[in-house]
DNA sequence: CTTGACCCTCACGTCGCGTGAGGGCCTAGA
DNA sequence: TCTAGGCCCTCACGCGACGTGAGGGTCAAG
């Protein structure tokens, strides 16, 4: 059938015929000649008529295009963006939830606004044009989007806040990881004052990476639970899983009795 | 200053010159002189100058043409949709609203997602093209709107189901009013079976009048309980308001008790 | 060997304005 | 009374991000 999907299944890397990834995506093929025609997203590879073949770095590069232009870039911006080396795939999904979250409380002001406008429409038929007025220039907030300015100042400051720390988390992670197994495969109980310690620190460090927001918490837990290549490639798995929560059990409730 | 605001106080009715209009609802100039070229919002006066000058109608109108336009449709169809008379100022804010409320579920997942992705970024750095183009898809579905079609079939639909029940009720409410204020000044206390009957048909008026969404109901209960003049010109005051709420406290604690 | 569903490359069309250019109107202050 | 600056007017051209054919190759199924 499609192509991509049997030919070669492991040996070579799976690709994407146009009309394939366009199904696929929910763009369309034309879409996808522009970005191609303008440098902006061109596939990684061709067969030999000349077909356009996408593969899965391709396929991440359009996530991000997307993204992007949900913030409202032009596509022009976006090109430059992206050849930013310092516009890294995280910071731009980042950027993409800041701006839902921001786009959801907007939309929590308008449908306020315009549930009391149906109230008066509703009831008398005539509705001051002030009331009107309001509603209109919520309206119109949902079309102002950032500059590109905006967005790389908002993303310097991260960088500049949290990137480091960040940096430092992820390369405290793997030597945690594996004092805390060390600890579970002597048989040291969770309530061991040494394994609460590294408990308490295994929370500073969740702590620093999801940036305290409690999505990305939640997110991060599943994807632990759910994805066990994931988890085990990170040398971690259930046993240890269950071990450091009940640590972790053990310190709260020791802590505020 | 601006001369619509305080000539004539009044005598006349407020008006804008474009740029007041511009301004008071975040749209451009340019975007007015547009709707007037095209026939879509043409100001109703004009001063000798050949001033632009937009009444409270004016306004109104724009309000419609906005909600539509979030509604993904073009211009054309919005004068087209403008021009029938089956189409009420009401229906076109209940259409928005449908539309946010959908939109706030859309942003939600696509909120879920894109945590999801964040995780899988922060941590290991390779997303699979799956997960990705799940992504994808979802981002991609904001920009599929209603066509113009499957909203007037929305709109019939509400009409054949609700719109004569809609009206029933607005010409029954006066009639209710005056009873139970009639009621209340006999000095009736409200456990009275009758005043029980009527505050349970008050009950149902509600109800119907508001289609069960909680949102309206709410904001209508702030429109009668913020906005003296509208209660009045209803025949409605604070005294009614705790005359039947303390009769509907009665029914429900009598039912179930 | 055909048929039909894809794919390719031009190339022109569309929508909703943005952005001047060139020129009146109008009121505040000198 | 004059003038400066901030509005307003009408053209008129430009543009971004595709949509929509036209004309023609490709390729697996029957």
């Amino acid at each position: 059938m499609t192509a991509g999907e049997r030919k070669d299944k492991g040996t070579k890397k799976r690709t994407w015929k146009v009309g394939e990834l366009a199904k696929a995506t929910g763009t369309s093929v034309r879409t996808l000649h522009w970005y191609d025609e303008i440098g902006l997203l061109s596939p990684s590879d061709h067969s030999r008529a000349g077909y356009r073949l996408y593969g899965e770095g391709d396929v991440a590069r359009l996530q991000q295009i997307l993204s992007l232009r949900q913030l409202g870039l032009s596509l022009d911006e976006i090109r430059d963006l992206l050849a930013r080396p310092d516009v890294s795939p995280l910071s731009i999904v980042r950027m993409h939830i800041t701006r839902l979250q921001e786009q959801m409380e907007l939309t929590r002001k308008l449908l306020g606004r315009l549930e009391a406008l149906a109230s008066w429409m509703a009831a008398s038929e005539r509705v001051s044009a002030d009331e009107l007025l309001k509603t209109i220039e919520v309206m119109n907030m949902f079309d102002k989007y950032y500059t590109k300015e905006q967005l790389a100042e908002l993303e310097a400051r991260r960088q500049a806040f949290g990137e480091e720390a960040m940096q430092a988390v992820q390369e405290e992670w793997p030597a945690l990881i594996a004092k805390v197994r060390a600890e579970m495969e002597k048989g040291t109980p969770p309530e061991d004052p040494a394994v609460q310690a590294l408990a308490g620190r295994w929370a500073e460090l969740i702590e620093m990476f999801t940036g305290g927001n409690p999505g990305i918490r939640q997110s991060l837990e599943n994807l632990y639970k759910n994805e066990p290549g994931f988890a085990a490639q990170q040398g971690y798995d259930p046993a240890l899983y269950d071990y450091v929560n009940r640590a972790q059990a053990a310190r709260k409730g020791g802590s505020s009795a």
